[in-house]
DNA sequence: TTGATTATTTGATATGGATCAATTTTAATA
DNA sequence: TATTAAAATTGATCCATATCAAATAATCAA
């Protein structure tokens, strides 16, 4: 099973000795002979495009750790409003490791494949190791940086500026694990776009448009931007 | 001068073992018999209302700690626009624990005493302190907590619905930390209210005139709002 | 206390992006 | 491959909030 999701035949080592995406990942701070115990304690699990891994309501059990696909964590506003928190790549980690609600609800975009850890197991190993936990801040204090980045564009940014800042953040996000990076591919939807910028789907298409005309980016397909001026793009949004 | 700016004369004991506010504060974690230690790996600070603590551009050093009064924490694009990530109460850190710039720029709002720790220094204690690592993430996470739901309001929310929020989000802030919250004070400008909440001081100003006319509030002064129908406030921002 | 400065409220007008609507393009499925 | 459904683009219009402007109100300094 373990060994059918992530490609390993080799039964002597554990399946995170093989994680591709482990040195952009929290567990990166953990030594080869911790490996096999720190595999032990999470279990690998699959989704389908669309598939939700949790819903807001539903109490929190689980961290959660993306080592293939996209995902979306969004909120829901009773009167049906959708916006989109973050999506999340390889590497990055989702979910709660204290008891209470999710904080939002977690999606799949396209085909992913997550690490799960219980939070009392997580915890518990925390306890054994600092590194990790230390780790783990830094992390967390990096995503509260993020976040903190997205309030200033969601707070004082035009649609112009959302879009051009959005295309060179997915872009710098690829090029930090190693991947293509321009063409940049969008695996959502415009419609997710704009719940994620705070916009509509008319605009975030208008804007794409104008960038197209005024020769900054070439439109591949609806999902593959290349940028052809990224200095441009950078002076719009800073 | 610890005893000066804390009101403690009694020299036997710590400033951390007489801190009003500690309950609310990331060092809650801490043994009575650890204050001592802890209390000397940070030093007190006091700021005066508009006084810069640091700038965005500055190499990050430090961690800040409130133990009174209330600080604003702003980013600043290159333009001019201000966006204010958040205000800041006693009980709340800000700063940074790891090396690099910081992520905004903070200043007071009114007269603040600070606790503040070295990065290198706190990073030691963590090291020593698995309980205090642990506090720390969780309060980390819960700050991350508060910034998806900034995102939210700031993606989603219209200015009625940002105004409403915003005030039952102070009301409830007072009350966490066992003060008055009804009549609640805004020690802040309406021109920071609206760099908050991604609004202009004109706008802020009419939606709180309209729950006044429509008697959901009663604006004692323009710092102090008296919440006298505070369930339809929550409806309206749900 | 008085004048000056800063903060707040209120009014009139402009506008960026939303909304509504139709068309085109792309993807999914039979 | 044809048929349908989903996604994306483009156009026309509207509206919530910004902008510009002026009047009060509160605070500060001399």
């Amino acid at each position: 099973m373990e060994e059918a999701l992530n490609g390993n035949f080799d039964k002597s080592r554990p399946r995170c000795s093989v994680c591709k995406i482990r040195s952009y990942s929290f567990c990166r701070c953990l030594q080869e002979d911790q490996l096999k115990i720190f595999a032990e304690i999470s279990d690998e699990k699959e989704f389908k495009d669309k598939q939700t891994i949790f819903l807001q309501q539903e109490n929190s059990r689980n961290l959660y750790n993306i080592t293939k696909g996209n995902i979306k964590i969004y909120k829901l506003l009773n009167d049906g409003r959708i916006q989109i928190i973050g999506f999340l790549y390889p590497g990055d980690f989702f979910g709660s490791y204290k008891k209470g609600k999710y904080n939002y609800s977690a999606e799949a975009i396209g085909d992913v494949r997550l690490c799960v850890f219980k939070q009392e197991t997580l915890d518990n190993y925390l306890e054994k190791n600092m590194n990790l936990a230390k780790e783990l801040l830094h992390m967390t204090s990096h995503e509260l940086t993020l976040a903190q980045d997205r309030i200033g564009v969601l707070g004082k940014m035009n649609a112009n500026e959302r879009v051009a800042k959005f295309i060179l953040n997915i872009s710098e996000q690829r090029a930090r694990i190693g991947w293509q990076n321009n063409p940049v591919s969008l695996p959502m939807i415009r419609q997710d776009i704009a719940d994620y910028l705070g916009l509509t789907l008319e605009t975030v298409s208008r804007e794409i448009t104008r960038f197209k005309t005024s020769n900054l980016i070439k439109v591949m397909n609806s999902k593959q931007i290349f940028i052809v001026d990224k200095e441009k793009l950078a002076t719009i949004c800073q």
